[in-house]
DNA sequence: CAATAGCTTAAACGCGCGTTCAGTCACCTG
DNA sequence: CAGGTGACTGAACGCGCGTTTAAGCTATTG
């Protein structure tokens, strides 16, 4: 479904497919309030066309999500043998032909919805298999609960990108791939200080904490 | 400006008050898109009214900004002294008074702009602080770079909850108390063991980070 | 009481949106 | 060549929006 026509050029693709990837394009760059007309006009059609083949912008809306998941599904089958060590997110934006896709994805966790639940639990998944790597490697320290901490990772991670991306967001050519490598020198430092030392200096909070939940106080009403 | 009256019950409030209190509520819970209508008939009065005494939709909303604005400073007045450790955001979010505050500020980091830049900002500065208390008190680890720190760690903390809010966006009364208190429960494993254990079991890479930033390569290009 | 000023409303205006529709064109099929 | 099918367009429709406008109501003032 998704591997059928893998040209490009723009010119020699056909009218539906060029609208597809305007509205990939658009909605990556304005958010989906985007006017079906602005589509329509980036991709060189009549607004009508736009609606007859997709029935009605929420089809459109929902072709493109179908579009950027093939690309992923197609993207993770061809890395699943190369055990390299980055996360999906950052694979796909340190491929320069994929930046519209990125920006999709981007806006697509910003707006909400279910296609951004099940690309960011992806994600999730991602990282959890990622740490158990590391803890088998024996570089990364084992948790008490490790799928909690992979969502909890994943939560800071991708919040902070998010929170990031919605304060100061990026101009017209949104490069997405430059953005994580600013913001990984940026915070490298407190980052690493994080990961290799800690904040806490005494371990009292995890030790009761642990306490607490081996025999729980009861509850009161 | 913002301490003029204080008063409530809804019906004894001038009518300007009245509408800038339900657009508060309408805001926060729907979203800056809801209609001029439905913040009128929130508010009990005509649509026309709304713009008579706020010019426009977007003077309704600036007046929202300053109205909660206000109600902050005032806020951080009365508890500067008491010398809390909660940031900000609890301190809000625990009076139950100011839910629709809270969920107002939660939609507007959602939807960006200079209010959100300027509350975030707050809360880096807020967190700085109380991350420079723990380290004089010896909790709290130093850090190389104290500033820096707390911003990431302040962009960890409410990009998680941003990212929570938008994938799972809470029902019509959202009670973002009990969002927090939720949150702090279900993460608390990974986040106490992160913050004494740390993520990693080498100090190989922050070694490696450091010595790259005290003897910088040359830069090609 | 009459007059003025401000609060308030119902109705409507103008605009931009998603979508529809009638019609044109090109291309297959027999 | 006749006929039909689908891509495609330009124009329009209908709707909901923010906003405007004219008029009514109330209260204060001389």
């Amino acid at each position: 479904m998704s591997s059928a026509k893998r040209s490009d050029s723009e010119s020699d693709l056909t009218a539906r497919a060029r609208i597809r990837d305007a509205a990939i394009e658009c909605f990556g760059q304005h958010g989906f309030d985007v006017t079906v007309r602005a589509i329509a006009e980036q991709a060189g059609v009549s607004p009508g066309l736009v609606i007859h083949h997709f029935g009605s912008k929420d089809g459109l809306r929902r072709a493109c999500d179908d579009h950027v998941l093939g690309l992923i599904n197609d993207l993770k089958k061809e890395t699943i043998t190369s055990h390299d060590s980055q996360t999906l997110l950052h694979q796909l934006a340190s491929m320069e032909e994929y930046a519209p896709y990125v920006a999709y994805l981007f806006r697509s966790v910003q707006t909400g919805g279910g296609f951004a639940v099940s690309f960011y639990e992806r994600m999730v998944t991602d990282i959890e298999r990622y740490l158990a790597a590391g803890e088998a490697e024996g570089t990364v320290r084992p948790s008490r609960d490790p799928a909690k901490r992979a969502r909890y990772l994943a939560a800071n991670a991708v919040g902070a990108m998010l929170l990031r991306v919605t304060l100061h967001p990026p101009g017209q050519k949104a490069d997405f791939a430059r953005l994580l490598r600013e913001w990984s020198e940026e915070y490298a430092l407190p980052a690493l200080e994080l990961y290799t030392e800690g904040l806490l200096t005494e371990r009292t909070m995890l030790d009761a904490y642990l306490l607490y939940v081996s025999d729980p106080p009861e509850e009161s009403g």
